[in-house]
DNA sequence: TATACAGTTTTGTCCAGGACAAATATGAGA
DNA sequence: TCTCATATTTGTCCTGGACAAAACTGTATA
């Protein structure tokens, strides 16, 4: 497997691999004829269970610096410490690792026409996608399974969504993710709870250029772009992508970001309001009205 | 804007724009005090140019000798040859020019109840969504709203896929996209075709790890997986991963491929099935039910 | 006139090994 | 126990060279 297809693979990016060989002497590919690096199955599988163990708060120095039984032998105690859950996730999680992708979609849809959308959100969506991110970090879950309950959830809210119908607004909210961030659920999540509050929210899904943010927040007259940030990129990354945004977007325009990475960030600039929880957006919308139209010129 | 942001702006490789640099002189970008690349808004653009040339099939050696004015003239120039298009396609274009998110919505909800979910997919999304991205490609449309045809056409075909119901199957067929390859439309469009023809389907959405297709092909006890091909990645980057996740899937489980991006392979290994249009999927189930389950073990 | 093939050019991706600052850990003093 | 300064770790960037796959060119054949 080639250096390409292990990034591709493993999210490590090439020159972190290489540096690693030449400093830890971890991994350790062959060559093929060219000199080119080639990777086997089991040196990549290491490299996963790194990878989640760094994602756990580990550093690589120690757990390159391991081999492979201590290694396996960390990932399986640092797995211990599983947090409180409530009866709903523990039966979602279970589905989940069954594979009863349909008994799971049916059991979501049942508790949202139970809750209403809003306490379906905060109290069932939102947790259940957080439990499910720490379970795959523990190592108890699989990407897979990871990609399928967000497939489902997804699946769920559209429909909740399609059902609210389209509010009128102000403020329109133009919802999408930073070109390295691929998880879409928190947009929906956020796209959900909007409507529901009144506003008018157009989505451009994940991934968008920041060139294209800014075309369309000016060409759809967008009143706030709304980021939602995961915790694939590193801050630094994410502090520069936003720096560039609030540079490039008019000052008119609001720039809300949330989610799971938000939190990490500490030097936010200016003109850029931070949601910490999917409940204070709700708030953050009566405060926009609040402030007034002559306000924000 | 340093060149890890121009790469996520414009998709070109880190190697790639250094290459340039060395070989045509093009992008020229400016020094920061350790000497690393910043790039001037002006060049930025200039790329976006490029790159877009390059998907209607220009070369960079040409491309890059040019200067900004000639660029643009060749740019202004291969707009002009437009396909024919229906008056219904001609609408859609319209309202998404003019950023008439939910009058799209419901124009296409609208041509999706009239004609039912298979016509719709074959005769209206697909060809939409081709249309699209050649006009993005001309120049006409911009990404930003390419991404928003985009998350329409998910939303409708995701209510009408969560209408027809699951069917018992078989064959389940697992769908999802390569590593690298973002575009989701495709699979639910595959997804609302194989459903209608009484498939069971289980998606994992887009850019799912080979390692984690496999696996889930495995816990799902799956028939057939099936990917979508679209135009962003290299034929040979796409054929070592189909290469590989040929090699790493049990035998007995199907590898179906189709998309835009399908067509431009030439040397398939064996136990790969290529669906060329959408409207073959249907006869591909015929042969897979008509062939049995114990020819194939 | 159209098609198949061989030779040439173009082009993307890989390599090595050095460098540096941001992030993180460690220890000293209040 | 907390705060701040110092030391270590770590990812990303740099240069300039190399090579094979892909694309283009022109020639010979049906």
């Amino acid at each position: 497997m080639s250096i390409a297809a292990v990034e591709r693979e493993t999210g490590l990016p090439k020159d972190t691999l290489r540096v690693w060989e030449r400093r830890y002497g971890f991994p350790r590919p062959e060559r093929d004829p060219r000199g080119e690096r080639l990777y086997p199955e089991d040196q990549i599988a290491r490299l996963r269970t790194v990878k989640r163990l760094m994602d756990r708060g580990m550093r690589p120095g120690r757990l390159l610096a391991l081999d492979a039984d201590a290694l396996m032998a960390l990932a399986e105690e640092s797995s211990g410490d599983a947090p409180p859950r409530s009866a709903l996730h523990d039966l979602a999680l279970f589905l989940l690792k069954t594979h009863q992708a349909g008994e799971l979609r049916r059991e979501l849809v049942q508790v949202l026409m139970r809750d209403g959308v809003s306490r379906f959100v905060l109290e069932t969506a939102a947790p259940l996608a957080r439990q499910v991110g720490d379970a795959w970090a523990r190592g108890e879950l699989q990407v897979h399974e990871e990609h399928l309950l967000s497939e489902v959830l997804q699946a769920v809210l559209r429909q909740a969504i399609a059902q609210l119908g389209a509010p009128a607004g102000p403020p329109l909210i133009l919802l999408t993710t930073l070109p390295d961030e691929r998880h879409g659920l928190g947009l929906l999540m956020a796209e959900a709870i909007a409507t529901l509050e009144g506003a008018r929210c157009v989505s451009l899904g994940t991934q968008t250029p920041l060139h294209d943010i800014v075309a369309a927040a000016i060409a759809q007259n967008a009143d706030i772009v709304a980021l939602s940030l995961s915790s694939n990129a590193t801050p630094a990354q994410t502090v520069e992508s936003l720096r560039l945004l609030r540079a490039q977007l008019p000052p008119a325009i609001g720039l809300w970001c949330g989610g799971a990475g938000a939190g990490r960030i500490k030097r936010l600039g200016k003109g850029l309001r931070v949601i910490g929880e999917l409940a204070e957006l709700g708030a953050a919308l009566d405060d926009w009205r609040a402030t007034g139209v002559a306000a924000r010129g």
